[in-house]
DNA sequence: ATAAACTAACCTAACGTTTGTTTGGGTTAT
DNA sequence: ATAACCCAAACAAACGTTAGGTTAGTTTAT
């Protein structure tokens, strides 16, 4: 009878369990394990903290719980992301494509990620490859290596993913650079920027028309 | 006379501080701001925690004086990292090289930049920029002006850089990885597949070699 | 059909610990 | 003696966590 606290009540089929998923993984992504308490986290629900250790045996388990709910989240759209038509060139063009423009409008996950590439922790490392990145590295990995063999796979693998993330991980830091543009944010010209130097290099096009000596370097 | 504690008495000129200032880059490099104590730092250095508070007025305090500490420690072999001689090509692939091994050998400190990067605090970002990356950051944008302009500068900058980081941002995830091999952290090897393919990018040597069609792409 | 037993979900209140920080006094060098 | 340096002890607040109780819906026994 007594109408004291916010929302209790009705709750079918685990729907307090996945409000705190949603709200925890927003605020661990905001400012890291340490950064968040279960007060705070049971308060911005809704619920008592003590309602939190019914669903969660404690604040390590509901991370961890956390990150696989994350995971599960983005897998499937993650996986999509290679297609399977097209030849192996064009299949690459296109992941460079998506893969920009699945991680701008990214909120949360990958800023999970980051911290926990931070973290060094070995065995939640192995959790992410084997759940979510995995499948996807290996796919790329047969991609590229059905393009070229003067590259380590392995190795020209990370080069693409670092050449497209670092445009995200730095988006807020280069506002303040000299030559920033607001155009650069931009997935599609973040995308085709990638895609170009990727495929060409910058002598690809430019040394035809510059005919610098793309020598004198230890390159081979 | 008392020989109580562990090393008090000697400290001439900011000994006790420049000895603070370096377990705490450590510490919070290794944990984040939220993941070291003021007692924890204090007691790894060897002093009490009210000690701490003669020299920093409080915790955020000592943090940012651990950033600048961090910034002006790396300043100078940083500004280094871009030789004067040579063509503007081979300037650029030394730097890659250098900065390769630089970031290879390095502990602490672009673990800290990786975490004020996730923190988005744009107060923090500024002072990076200002005190650290902006003049390295303009020069490598004159360097890349000069040898290509079919690439937006900054966005060339970016990528080269992510190119290079990625490999050692991901150095503990990657050993997961099914075509892992240790040699692909070697910074040495790395340097030289980043050249290759940010001069060359995977069409410059593979496609004579394989005549695959680069076109049918979005790229130009 | 109805009462009893069970259960999952949530609460209030508090436990003991750790947190950042302060106070107030002491030591050492100038 | 003045200033810089350092410490033991304590402060209030916040922390993760637990014990115990209330509710409401479901199952079982009669």
């Amino acid at each position: 009878m007594t109408e004291k606290s916010a929302a209790p009540v009705d709750n079918p089929a685990g729907k307090t369990r996945t409000a705190v998923l949603e709200k925890a993984l927003e605020l661990f992504a905001e400012t890291g394990f340490n950064g968040v308490s279960m007060r705070r986290i049971a308060q911005e629900v809704g619920i008592n903290p003590a309602t939190l250790y019914h669903h969660f045996a404690h604040k390590e388990d509901l991370y961890e719980q956390v990150l696989r709910f994350a995971y599960a989240e983005q897998a499937a759209q993650f996986s999509a992301l290679v297609s399977t038509e097209g030849t192996p060139l064009t299949q690459l063009g296109e992941f460079i494509r998506e893969f920009a423009l699945y991680i701008a409008k990214d909120q949360y996950f990958f800023r999970m990620v980051k911290r926990e590439q931070l973290e060094r922790n070995n065995e939640r490392q192995k959790i992410l490859v084997d759940l979510l990145f995995g499948k996807q590295y290996e796919a790329m990995v047969r991609s590229v290596s059905r393009v070229t063999q003067d590259f380590d796979a392995h190795m020209l693998v990370t080069s693409l993913l670092g050449l497209v993330l670092h445009h995200y991980e730095t988006r807020h830091m280069r506002q303040f650079f000299a030559q920033y543009a607001p155009s650069q944010d931009d997935p599609e010209i973040v995308a085709d920027h990638c895609s170009r130097l990727f495929f060409f290099g910058i002598q690809g096009e430019a040394a035809t028309l510059q005919g610098a000596d793309p020598t004198t370097q230890p390159l081979g």
